[in-house]
DNA sequence: CTGTTAGCGCTTTCAT
DNA sequence: ATGAAAGCGCTAACAG
């Protein structure tokens, strides 16, 4: 017996429950899979037996027999806190079910994208999610498996994605949002590159709104910790450096959410005297007062698309081939709050 | 050629990559999982022999091979709409993969609870998770796999559980609640069952709340969709039912932030003439105003108790044991609205 | 450096 | 109704 408390007993086998029941593998076999031809006192007792053993089937022996009938999916969920991602997740399952994959989920959320990454890669069929890697390293990393990614371009084979033109969003945003007397619009970007180094990587939609704005940005742009707390504090922060700003673009709904919520306690009338409008389109911008106003991604849209890309790699064995690129478009979704 | 549309190529195994490339199977995987002891030219030309052939290692063959280093856990979500289940997914895997588990979610919010558990019964060691089958029921499906239930109690080998004492949290909150004034007290109760039936169960929170809460309980409970916006309505409702209430008791946070968001558009005080207070203990309770009182479940413990009794089982190989039972208390998360 | 020999634990033939 | 043989596709251990 070991020293330590480790246990003494190995993992029963299929062996020692035929041999503990006097019978033969193909006996046990039967017995455990419900399969008939077979006689129900041996099976009965055969049934006795394994469960006095805590015999288990091993999984893998079993899926390499029976012919690669499950197809596997790695799913990286960028975040569990954010109801964005979790709904996105909740559609791919249903989804993915409906169409017979199996999904097995992982988080990126604690920093170790890589590592999850890894530990799945030779678990899965095929990745899909929302990951921030440069592509020639994530190949790298998954070694080969084909990935799908969420709302991020691809270029090099092997890795496919479900673009979201964002920037046809906002520039669709701003027109309508200057048309309803918007004058002065003002940012907040996640920083959400911060959680994992010092260095502040500007998202893409800050780049969009740079360029699509107009008029003068200095400090018209704060970043803030992708929370509702943090978009509360960057929402107080943008309002004191430039009070004229009449209208604010927030990097996400749960951000954007804490800026209307920042907004009853510095006493500025949404939308009134500010507009906030988010992106996302949660059912959670009905929570507040005023609801958000929001520009909203087809998470539906987003899901099949990506599914449909998946089952063309699963049709060519996953074999490397050449990108497979969808786009879809964001469109507004006017509440209160602009 | 067959007729239909399928593949006429089946995927590539090991010796179809070790024949194109004149090598041995083993030359192969030393190639493939960059081994050392292999001629840098050699390795070249079996990968890229490999990536012409679109060759994926089958990932049960190997895990077959490589001595179950790999604990698969198969964790059901009840619901990817409610940031309490999400937020508890989210916590289970950044533990269980600490702990070395490989995390399988699967929902039960598709109502197919039974197909899920039947699905996965062959691919994971152990189950976690928010599932409403009877126990009996639930070790026929799972065919002798252990099952950790969470929020939920257990009686049967084979079935164990962390339990919430909510009756314990309601009567603490009800208690002090009265000392700070409360008088009438109504409850919002979850029409959840009927989502896949015609018959409303009454969950157990509500079988606590008519048993401590006192008073005339004529019409103080109604039963509304478990989203925001059926908290919505059935706060409405009850409002409607009994003006005198002047503190309601909601079934979880979710239902309680939809009642806070109907009490601004009835015109009615929130908690000067009605306290409205929730079940989970949501950070999302900040979003409203006023920001939500609630009986706050910790789910770090919840989900800790659980891997704890994992890794119990797993000590013993999953062979069927009496239920182990842990039990945990929620408190009171004392806020704005109550 | 490369190939050969043994299995991993299970389910499928096919006999008996 | 039961058993014997034959792999599934891969990697570990040992040869050469």
């Amino acid at each position: 017996m070991p020293p330590d408390g480790t246990p003494t007993t190995k993992r029963a086998t299929i062996l020692d429950v035929a041999a503990a029941a006097g019978v033969s593998r193909q006996t046990v076999t039967r017995a455990m899979n419900d399969m008939g031809d077979i006689n129900a006192v041996t099976k009965q007792r055969v049934l006795d037996v394994s469960a006095r053993l805590g015999y288990r089937p091993s999984r893998f022996a079993r899926s390499l027999v029976v012919r690669h009938k499950t197809r596997a999916l790695g799913l990286i969920v960028a975040s569990f806190r954010n109801p964005y991602f979790t709904e996105i997740a909740g559609d791919m399952l249903t989804a993915a079910a409906a169409r017979g994959w199996q999904v097995v989920i992982a988080s990126s959320e604690s920093g170790d994208e890589i590592g999850a990454l890894r530990l799945l890669s030779n678990q899965v069929d095929v990745f899909v999610g929302h990951i921030a890697l440069p592509e020639a390293e994530l190949i790298e990393i998954v070694g080969g498996i084909p990935v799908v990614l969420l709302e991020s371009p691809c270029t090099l084979p092997g890795v496919h994605c479900v673009e979201v033109d964002i920037r046809a969003g906002m520039q669709d945003a701003i027109e309508q949002l200057r048309r309803k007397g918007a004058r002065t619009i003002g940012m907040i970007d996640s920083g959400y590159s911060l959680r994992f180094s010092s260095t502040y990587v500007p998202s893409p939609r800050r780049g969009y709104f740079e360029e699509l704005a107009g008029g003068d940005l200095d400090g018209a742009i704060v970043v803030g910790e992708e929370s509702m707390a943090g978009g509360g504090r960057a929402f107080t922060e943008l309002m004191q450096a430039r009070p004229d700003i009449d209208t604010v673009l927030v990097f996400n709904d749960v951000m954007a959410i804490g800026a209307v919520q920042a907004s009853h306690v510095l006493g500025i009338a949404v939308p009134q005297q500010v507009r906030i409008v988010g992106i996302d389109g949660l059912a959670l911008g009905e929570a507040v007062t005023p609801t958000l106003t929001t520009l909203s991604i087809d998470r539906q849209a987003l899901v099949s698309n990506a599914l449909d890309i998946v089952d063309e790699l699963d049709a060519a064995h996953f074999a490397k081939t050449a990108s497979i690129r969808r786009v879809t478009l964001p469109r507004m979704l006017w509440r209160e709050s602009a």
